[in-house]
DNA sequence: CGAGTGACCGCAA
DNA sequence: ATTGCGGCCACTC
């Protein structure tokens, strides 16, 4: 039964993110079940839904991603809304904002 | 159908 | 310490 498509997984779990939360993208990928897979989780993020809080979701480093719409600028910007704190496009409590589904 | 690309990650020199 | 490169899987054109 679970056979939707990785694309499938990755919307569900990014859905999942609760605001204030982020994500990285590798743990998304690991999650969906492909953890060598980080990249096809920003290329869905490209392609995907973008009525999804993709702005939770950060690479390894707690940074923003490049390719968002609006850049880095309008990332942080999301993020802040969402309670967020960053600075310099790093969130600053980015391992104590880390969730996982299933937490 | 085939090929290229990507909002990444990890390691090596 | 920093920089550069490759690898991996799925999606799109």
């Amino acid at each position: 039964m679970n056979d939707p498509k990785f694309r499938e997984r990755v919307y569900a779990v990014v859905a999942q993110i609760p605001p204030g939360r982020i994500m990285t993208y590798g743990d998304i990928a690991a999650m969906a079940g492909q953890a060598h897979a980080a990249r096809i989780v920003g290329g869905i993020a490209h392609f995907g839904s973008i009525e999804l809080p993709w702005h939770r979701v950060v690479n390894r480093f707690g940074g923003l991603a490049s390719g968002y719409p609006g850049g880095k600028r309008g990332h942080q910007k999301d993020l802040e809304t969402e309670g967020v704190p960053i600075k310099d496009f790093i969130i600053t409590d980015f391992e104590e904002r880390r969730w996982t589904p299933g937490l």
